[in-house]
DNA sequence: CGTTTGTTTTGGATCATTCAAAATAACGGT
DNA sequence: ACCGTTATTTTGAATGATCCAAAACAAACG
């Protein structure tokens, strides 16, 4: 639960100095993998109060412009932030409680990363999100 | 140019009743088949000065309940909206300057639908965005 | 330990969208 | 053609998420 050394490197490593608010949301962005602005401001003031939460949307915007973080905006919902960069890999949302799971890219070669019609565009992303209903809400009575 | 009878059947059959701006979304949805809520009301105010914005945001929240037109949401862009909803279709945004086209289902049976796991989700549908630059921004010195 | 430069804070602004109440108009019946 | 019911539009304001800018502060380097 408390900051491992780990967050420090991962920052300095993105040419980024290492701050306690920093750190705080690397923490809280590995144990809270699809989060919020927002939930990760929860996160970081239940360790360091004097956080705002202009510093996290700060600290989230460098992380995505050093390569460190990921964002994605599921329609209709607040913009969702990831420390998982590496891979291309897309995500499955609820669309009743918003809980997003990771899905690694669909079976054999890509096959979403190309469109049968560009329109002259040159293709550099294939975003994929699944909806659907999650285990826990389809169990619930709503 | 002017609205043709057939916004009004359009309206009329998705149960709704038939009022001139609800005409006037329908005419510029058509001539512009993936516009914003604030670019449609533009196009409507052209004809009908005195409609407000919030009544093309309530027509086309209407619409999409109605299930004559659906929204699309591209990541950091106002939401947009179509009138084709009869197939799965998928999109291609212009990560300059936002143009969006079309794109259909990628070849064969819509692999796209078909994560890898599941979760336990119960998925419902899969949403294809793709980004790139289209061939006006590509040829534009920026 | 001081300087430089990057980061955080504070307070406010912005955009897209939504809410709510009162005024108005469409549609079906008479 | 007119009325009444009920949907729609208008107006004005509120909201939520995000961003901007200036001043206070702190990390890193020598």
């Amino acid at each position: 639960m408390t900051s491992t050394p780990a967050s420090a490197e991962l920052i300095r490593h993105a040419g980024l100095r290492v701050t306690d608010s920093r750190r705080a949301v690397v923490d809280a962005l590995e144990s809270h993998p699809h989060a919020s602005a927002d939930e990760l401001f929860q996160q970081v003031s239940a360790r360091l109060p004097q956080t705002s939460l202009q510093s996290v949307y700060n600290a989230l915007a460098d992380f995505v412009a050093a390569g460190l973080a990921r964002q994605i905006e599921p329609a209709g919902r607040p913009r969702l932030y990831e420390l998982r960069v590496s891979d291309n890999h897309h995500h499955l949302v609820c669309s009743q409680c918003g809980k997003v799971e990771d899905v690694d890219c669909v079976v054999g070669a890509a096959p979403c990363l190309h469109p049968s019609e560009t329109h002259g565009f040159a293709v550099e992303a294939a975003e994929v999100t699944f909806w659907g209903v999650c285990p826990d809400c389809a169990a619930s009575p709503l």
